[in-house]
Order: structure tokens, then C-alpha cells, then sequence
RNA sequence: GGGCGAUUAGCUCAGUUGGUUCAGAGCACCUGCCUUACAAGCAGGGGGUCACUAGUUCGAAUCUAGUAUCGCCCACCA
């Protein structure tokens, strides 16, 4: 046997098991006839780099890929990533500014090519990186969201969808991202409160010298303002009936109307109208045919048609029209105010709302049956607190606004002809050869057709990934897909509920007529230890690869797993690595001590031993069973913690010293085949939480050639637990806590052997564990005695006492000391259960089996206080 | 503004049908140990009015109502 490190060093073993798997291709799964167990892996952006986040999300997945493997199931984890449209472009586009190159100055094509160099080159990091965690995913099929296959199907589903009238094509108010120049959907949104101003602005009444003041958080948008409103009913308007007023620095006139809508409360009651840049000032134009002025151009900067500022940005508009109308004479107050404020989600520029020509997908039909599957729980929620929220959104979801505009994505497949009209088609010849069908147009070259320029939403792509992987939209009768569909279990973050999780479902009961995946666990966000989301922008994440060469892969997950129950955030600290490293290194140091075992056959096997192996024969079925219950209800930390405690504490602490030989002394045959078997069966349990170590171990443990390998080895199932042993054992440990309690308190070295002598009751003695006692509290003589032992120490577990007898006398007041506190507390319990039994209405109204147990545990404090009280008289 | 959820030890969390696995776990902390697998360790130990108030009940961490605090989601009040 080679020797073995004192400290085990995951750098040694790490990445050659990791290899080494993948060139056994254990990874790789096919159909065949064993039950799949398929995940797929939520793509990261392509160009991304592996966050705290995802090192959750993909250790979750990789310990329910390896356990389901293991259990003898197909199981398929597909990797991939995601072209993630905008952060994509905007990160192309700063490096070729960079580079001195003006996105604006290429071409289409040759702004894609830099794209795609970009990808090639960066795309595929992330990937990297998740090899290093040990994520078993099968990288054949790695798959890209613009992949050709995965592209063709975005495009078919679009068609589709739009010939079944789902898709249609209007002008609305979007969320307009003036940084990345397009549109987004509602969901990119997010709202944030901002301190800011509210102004209050004198319009003139035309033909008079009076006033009307409105208060806006937007002075620069009056520059479009086509008219002012106010409540129908309120007093302090009404003879603004049928006037104009007068827009303050363009001396425009604009009509004052009466509508419901406007809150008297608030501000002055008035309120000026810009239906090209509020949504509800927009519906308000649209219901009073108001004209609409847009004034700001798509970067966020004002245009001609504001008369004033042109070319300005927005917000330095703001700045200066304030100091324009104050000078006017049009200010009358500003106030400090507190409002919330849309930003990209990718960019965090401020959003403006926009009217502009966009594509949506129509919601109402899709949302009801997708509401459906999770309330009724055919897909279940983990935590099931998100079934809440989901339908919350689910009844409420408008429209999709699925056009960007972009050049990274998949290109929207429609053709704009000479006469006006549009056709959808998979190519710009197949729209040509339609477009000559459909209207008789035998001039029509194809040069004259052209394509719409915008891009689809990302999500429009990621909502197919369960289908798309397999190719099932353009090929849905492939074997892969009728196989491994629906896939099994879902691991993400509640962030993307709606953008991702909803609309897959969505697209799975459309396209598949079936549910995507059985289970959708959500985790937590990772935060920083003083409660802040870790982020780029903060500096506050940790380097995930520097994590783990600190710690090593395997410590690492363990930090992850160990304080994340589902849909709760993680609090992440370092120490927690730490304790995973730790563990790592106490299981190493458990394969140090049973690998240094000499074996000599004609040595008999101790009885210590004996019911050493009876013993955790039954802790570990127990765990078993217990895993098996927490995997059932995806709470992984629990299943983790339970694992941990089973190896840490039963294993090493307990069972390793129950049956380890004296110094140098050799063990029997049968004791040493026995810790190897639980000590192997012990790995396997652990494996999909700690996978390199354990393959490792298992390797060395039995001098396995390579050509076997733990990760594909069988999962130890729950036999029948021997609940008496585990009991018998449990009272046989708190004597030993009991007696080495003694020891530390008189300090008394290990080395130094004790007696311990028991004083008999009732029953017969049961003696199953005594020979463990002996050895664990290193007892030169354990005896039963009919009567108590004068000048011992002394201590009583149930109703037993315990004596050990002590060269020094003891101290007397101390012991009566201990057993005065003991009697009064077991006098107050003695109370408490009296008093229960004492009340008529319990002993009627409480089930048998309740006031039964009252009954004995009454019983047992009587006994226990005559016990006391008896020790106590002799003392005294 | 609407909805959802939470509050249990210093921290992070379990606690299923109201009743002996009911007040638990891990970490942290304290004391003593470099005992020949492991100081990244061993042995022992302390620590909670289960947010608050009222109610239901023989019995409440658990059920009900209210109060307080925190968090999340949704929403077009300038």
C-alpha cells in the first residue's frame, strides 16, 4: 500500500477522475430500456463566467443526476448556453468600440461574423468551469440556442404560432431601452423606487391671465404634451370646460379634457397629457384621439419635433428646462418625492415608454392549461410556496412583446413586399415564391422583399430548450425526444419563474401536449454574509475556481448544499467551504486508519465487534431510509446533514472506535471485511454530493483497478432496520458519555482505566452493549452490584445508577449539591404530569395512548425520585 | 396600492396530523486535551418566554384573530 497524506489533497485527485470519467463516457446516456432520469440544464449566457449562483444551481443538479444514476435510472444531464441577445450584442459592442469600431458602421453580416468570433472565443468558459465542480452532464449533447437545429426551431414555432393566429404585429407602448436601443418585454423590467422631484408648473388658461398648476416627476416631456386633464367632478376645475391652455416655453395650445382617471388627491388635481411617452397618458390619447408628438429619439436624446433641446439627453433636458421655466416664471414649487422608476434589466438604463412597431405573442389561450398543471400539481413546485406567485402572474400576464431590436438572434421570419403586404416564411425564397402565389406579382425580384430587421426575445428561444435539445420541434417523432420527454426535474432560480419556467410549460403543453418536467426546484440567491445579493457590480462574490482550488471542488458543494433549503436564500460564507473541506479531510482520514488495518486470520472476532457491526448495520439502513423520505421532498440540505452525521458521527466517531484494535495490534478478518463493506456503501451514499473524493477512496479502498468506477456503481437501498439495537445502543451511549464525563471532570487521563459498576434493578441487566462500554470508556472491570457503593461517583441514567469508584474521596457537598438539583427537577416534572392526570377532563378527553404514557412517565419520575432521595440519605 | 410568505439558540435552519423523537440540528461559543486516522482533530459543556396580544382546547411552537417587524412578487397614480 502506498502511504497515505495526512491531509487529503483534492488538487491529486480531481481532475484526474474527472477525466477519467469522461473517457469511460459515463457521462453519455442513449435510450434504452431502463427508466430515463433526464435534467436540462438552465443555459447560461453563453459569454458568461461560472457566479456563485450557478455553482448552486448546477451542484443541486449534479447530485440528483448522479443519486438517479446511480439508482439504475438512464440518467441525462444536457448541457448548453444560451445567445442571450442583449448582454451578448452589448458586450460586442463595447469590444469593438474598443477596437475603435462603430457597431453603427458594419453591415448585418459583418457585425454577426464579430459575434460569432466573440462566441467561438468565449462562448463555452462557463462550460469549462462546470466540469471542474463535477457536474456530469453529457457533453454530447451540448447544445446552443442558435445552433442551426435549435435555430430552425425557433423559426418553425414562430411560423406556426403565427399561422394559428397567435402572433401579431401592432404598434404599442413598449419598454424602450434607450442604452440597448430596443424593446423589451414587461418581465425585463424592473421597477425601483428613486428618490426624485415632483414640479408643479403653471399653464396658462388661453385668453386669460390665470393659471393652472400641474405637478409632474418629467418636466422635460411637456415639450410633448397635447393636453391637460383633469377630474370631471372636480369643483376646482370646472370652468376650465372647453378652454385651451398653453404649453409653458413652446406656446402650444392643447386642449383640457375631463377624465375619471386623474386622482384629485394627488398633486394639484391636474394633470398634463403626453401620450407618447406615459402608457396612461398613451390610452388617454388613444380615448380622446389626442394627437401624440414623440420627442425623443431612440438613444434617449430629444429630437426636432420637441422644438427645443435638440440633440440633449434626457436628463440633461430635465436639468435645464427647469432652470427654462423657473426663468419663465412657469415653476411654482418642487418637492422631493419618492417614486418607482422602470430599468432594463440587462442595462439598467432607465426605461422609456415608447410607441413603436413590435411583434407580440397573444397570452390569454396559452396561460390557462400551463395555470392548470401546477395548481393541480401534475408539475410540482419545490418550494410549494411559488405556486402562489406563479398563478398570481399566470392570471394576470398580458401580451408578450417578443420583437428586439437586435442583429444577435434569431432574425424574425418575416418578408415585407413592394405592395405593402407581408409574408411569413422559413427563407427569403420560399417568402418569394409564396409572395408570387399569394398576389400575382410575376415582376417581383427578390431583391425587392426584405426582411424584418428585429431579432426574437431570447426567451423565445429558451422556452423551446426542453424540446429543442432533443430536436423534437423540427423532428418530434425522434426517439431521443419520446424518450427522455417530459424530463424529470427542473433546478432554478424563482427570478426567472415567469421569463423562463411559465412560458416552458407554455410552450411543452403546446407543442408536446405534455408538461416539460415533473418537479421545478427553485433555489435561493446566493447573498453575501451581510445579507447583499452577490453581484459583479458589488465585488462581493468570491471567485468560484479560486473556491475551489482553496477548498476543493467537493468542499465547495458542500458549502453550497449545507444552508439551502429550497427557495431560501443563501447566505454565503466561506467557512462553510471550509467545513465541506473538512469533512473531505475526516473521511480521509477514516480510509488513513481502516487502510492501515493489518488483518490476522486466526484472531476471533470480539464481541465488541460484533454488535459493533449489528449496530451501525441498523444506523445506516436508517439513514438510507431517512434520505430516501428527504430526496422524495427535494430537501437536499437535509439529505446532506443526515449523510454528514451518519459518516461523521456514527461512523468515525462511533463505529471506528468501536471496533478499532489496540496500537499496533492487528484486526480479525471478519470485523475488517465488515468496515469496508459499510465503509464503500458509506461512499456511494455520499458520492453525488462529493463525487471526486469518494472515487478516490472507493478506488483505493479495495485496490480496484480503474475499469470500475463508484459513479455508476448501485445505490445502497434501506433493509430492515433492527429498531431495538438503535435503542439499546442509545442508552449504551449515554453511559459512555456519563462515565467519560466522570473521567474529564477528575482528570483523569484516557490512558488510565476505570471501573464502572452498575446497580441492579427489577429486571434483568441487558448486557448487549457492555462489552463496547468496557472498551469505550477503557474500563478495567464492569460489574453489577446489588447494593450502592459507598465513596464512588455516582450517576443515574433512566432509573439505573452508575458507580465509579475513585482512588481520591469524593466530594461530598458537591455530589449532594448535584443530586439536590437533580431531585428538584425531576420533583417539578413529577408536578407538571400530576397535575395533567390530576384533571378530569384530560384523562377523559385525551386518547387512550396519551394519558397511558402520562401514566408511565409518572411512574418513571416516582422511581427516579426514591432513587435520588435514597442516594441522597446516605450521603447525608 | 394588491397579493404571498416569514418571525424558533449568536448565525443558518428543521419541527409532518395539536399530545415523549418538543423545544432540536449544523456552525459559532466555553472548558480540557498535540491520546499513534484526523488540531482541517478528540472529549465534555453552556445557550431559546418558539415576535407580541388575545382566543379555541383537557393540552398550543403547531389552530384562529389582531398587532409589530422583515422579505418576495405583481401594479400605469402623474
Amino acid at each position: 500500500m502506498t502511504e497515505l497524506a495526512s491531509k487529503y489533497n483534492p488538487q491529486n485527485t480531481e481532475d484526474k477522475w474527472y477525466k477519467h470519467w469522461m473517457e469511460k463516457g459515463y457521462f453519455h446516456s442513449e435510450p434504452d430500456e431502463r427508466e430515463p432520469y433526464c435534467v436540462v440544464i438552465p443555459p447560461p449566457n453563453v459569454t458568461g463566467v461560472l457566479h456563485m449562483g450557478h455553482m448552486l444551481n448546477n451542484t443541486l443538479q449534479d447530485v440528483l443526476v448522479r443519486r438517479a444514476r446511480m439508482q439504475g435510472k438512464n440518467a441525462c444531464w444536457v448541457p448548453g448556453t444560451d445567445h442571450a441577445s442583449i448582454a451578448t450584442e452589448a458586450k460586442v459592442v463595447a469590444k469593438l468600440k474598443e477596437d475603435g469600431i462603430d457597431k453603427a458602421n458594419l453591415t448585418r453580416d459583418e457585425f454577426l461574423q464579430h459575434a460569432w468570433e466573440w462566441k467561438e472565443k468565449h462562448g463555452g468558459i462557463i462550460l469549462e468551469q462546470l466540469k471542474k465542480l463535477g457536474a456530469s452532464c453529457d457533453w454530447d449533447r451540448t447544445a446552443f440556442t442558435m445552433d442551426e437545429a435549435l435555430y430552425e426551431s425557433v423559426i418553425d414555432v414562430f411560423i406556426d404560432l403565427y399561422n394559428k393566429g397567435l402572433i401579431y404585429r401592432g404598434v404599442r407602448m413598449v419598454n424602450w431601452d434607450p442604452e440597448a436601443l430596443t424593446a423589451l418585454s414587461d418581465e425585463e423590467v424592473i421597477h425601483k423606487e428613486v428618490q426624485s422631484k415632483l414640479y408643479y408648473l403653471k399653464y396658462q388658461i388661453e385668453g386669460t391671465e390665470e393659471y393652472v398648476i400641474i405637478a409632474t416627476t418629467r418636466p422635460e416631456t411637456i415639450l410633448g404634451d397635447t393636453a391637460l386633464c383633469v377630474h370631471p367632478e372636480d369643483e376646482r376645475f370646472q370652468h376650465l370646460k372647453g378652454k385651451n391652455v398653453i404649453v409653458p416655453l413652446i406656446n402650444r395650445s392643447i386642449p383640457v379634457i375631463f377624465d375619471e382617471y386623474v386622482d384629485r388627491e394627488f398633486g394639484t388635481g391636474a394633470l398634463k397629457i403626453t401620450p407618447a411617452h406615459d402608457i396612461n397618458d398613451y390610452n388617454l390619447g388613444l380615448k380622446y384621439k389626442l394627437d401624440s408628438i414623440d420627442i425623443f429619439n431612440d438613444n434617449g436624446t430629444l429630437n426636432e419635433k420637441a422644438q427645443l433641446y435638440i440633440g440633449k439627453d434626457r436628463f440633461d433636458v430635465r436639468k435645464e428646462i427647469v432652470v427654462d421655466l423657473e426663468k419663465a416664471g412657469n415653476l411654482e414649487k418642487v418637492e422631493d418625492y419618492v417614486n418607482k422608476v422602470g430599468f432594463s434589466e440587462r442595462t439598467d438604463a432607465v426605461i422609456e415608454p415608447k410607441l413603436s412597431l413590435q411583434w407580440f405573442l397573444k397570452m390569454s389561450e396559452m396561460t390557462k392549461p400551463a395555470l392548470d398543471v401546477v395548481m393541480d400539481d401534475t408539475i410540482r413546485f419545490h418550494p410549494k410556496k411559488f405556486k402562489n406567485t406563479y398563478r398570481h402572474w399566470m392570471e394576470n400576464v398580458r401580451d408578450w412583446c417578443i420583437s428586439r431590436q437586435l442583429w444577435w438572434g434569431q432574425r424574425i421570419p418575416v418578408y415585407y413586399l413592394p405592395n405593402k403586404e407581408m409574408i411569413v416564411a422559413k427563407s427569403k425564397e420560399e417568402a418569394f415564391k409564396s409572395a408570387q402565389e399569394k398576389y400575382e406579382l410575376p415582376d417581383l425580384k427578390m431583391e425587392e422583399i426584405k426582411q424584418d430587421e428585429d431579432v426574437l426575445d431570447t426567451w423565445f428561444s429558451s422556452w423551446l430548450w426542453p424540446i429543442s435539445v432533443f430536436d423534437g420541434i423540427r423532428n418530434p417523432d425522434n426517439a431521443d425526444l419520446k424518450y427522455y420527454y417530459p424530463t424529470n426535474d427542473l433546478v432554478t432560480a424563482p427570478e426567472i419563474l415567469f421569463f423562463w419556467v411559465a412560458r416552458m410549460i407554455m410552450a411543452g403543453l403546446e407543442y408536446e401536449k405534455d408538461i416539460p418536467f415533473k418537479n421545478v426546484y427553485l433555489t435561493g440567491i446566493v447573498r453575501d454574509k451581510i445579507g447583499r445579493k452577490m453581484s459583479k457590480s458589488l465585488g462581493n462574490s468570491p471567485d468560484p475556481i479560486k473556491l475551489m482550488e482553496d477548498f476543493g471542488a467537493d468542499g465547495v458543494r458542500v458549502g453550497m448544499l449545507l444552508t439551502s433549503p429550497a427557495g431560501n436564500d443563501l447566505p454565503f460564507d466561506e467557512a462553510l467551504c471550509e467545513q465541506g473541506r473538512n469533512f473531505s479531510n475526516k473521511i480521509w482520514n477514516a480510509l488513513r486508519l481502516v487502510k492501515g488495518w493489518k488483518v490476522d486470520k486466526s484472531i476471533e472476532q470480539p464481541d465488541s465487534s460484533k454488535v459493533a457491526i449489528e449496530w451501525f448495520d441498523a444506523k445506516l439502513n436508517d439513514t438510507i431510509k431517512q434520505l430516501n423520505d428527504h430526496f422524495s421532498k427535494y430537501r437536499i440540505s437535509d439529505a446532506l446533514m443526515s449523510t454528514y452525521k451518519l459518516i461523521w458521527d456514527d461512523f468515525c466517531s462511533w463505529y471506528l472506535e468501536m471496533v478499532k484494535p489496540a496500537y499496533q495490534k492487528p484486526i480479525d478478518e471478519a470485523t475488517l471485511e465488515s468496515t469496508i463493506d459499510f465503509f464503500e456503501k458509506i461512499m456511494k451514499i455520499v458520492h453525488p454530493f462529493i463525487p471526486f473524493i469518494t472515487e478516490e477512496i472507493y478506488q483505493v479502498l479495495k485496490d480496484r483497478d480503474t475499469e470500475d468506477s463508484i459513479m455508476i456503481s448501485q445505490m445502497p437501498e434501506a433493509a430492515r432496520v433492527n429498531r431495538k439495537i438503535l435503542e439499546q445502543f442509545e442508552f449504551a451511549k449515554e453511559v459512555i458519555i456519563a462515565t467519560r464525563s466522570v473521567r474529564a471532570s477528575k482528570n483523569i487521563p484516557n490512558k488510565e482505566t476505570l471501573e464502572l459498576l452498575i446497580k441492579k434493578n427489577n429486571e434483568d441487566p441487558d448486557l448487549t452493549f457492555d462489552s463496547t462500554i468496557s472498551k469505550l470508556c477503557n474500563l478495567s472491570k464492569l460489574d453489577y452490584v446489588e447494593k450502592k457503593v459507598d465513596g464512588a461517583n455516582s450517576f443515574l441514567i433512566k432509573s439505573t445508577e452508575f458507580y465509579v469508584p475513585l482512588s481520591d474521596s469524593i466530594d461530598v457537598e458537591a455530589e449532594i449539591k448535584k443530586l439536590e438539583e437533580e431531585l428538584k427537577y425531576a420533583q417539578g416534572f413529577l408536578n407538571s404530569v400530576a397535575k395533567k392526570l390530576s384533571n378530569e377532563r384530560f384523562v377523559s378527553n385525551a386518547p387512550e395512548k396519551v394519558v397511558a404514557m402520562e401514566r408511565k412517565k409518572q411512574a418513571d419520575a416516582e422511581a427516579k425520585i426514591e432513587v435520588i432521595e435514597k442516594q441522597l440519605k446516605t450521603l447525608k
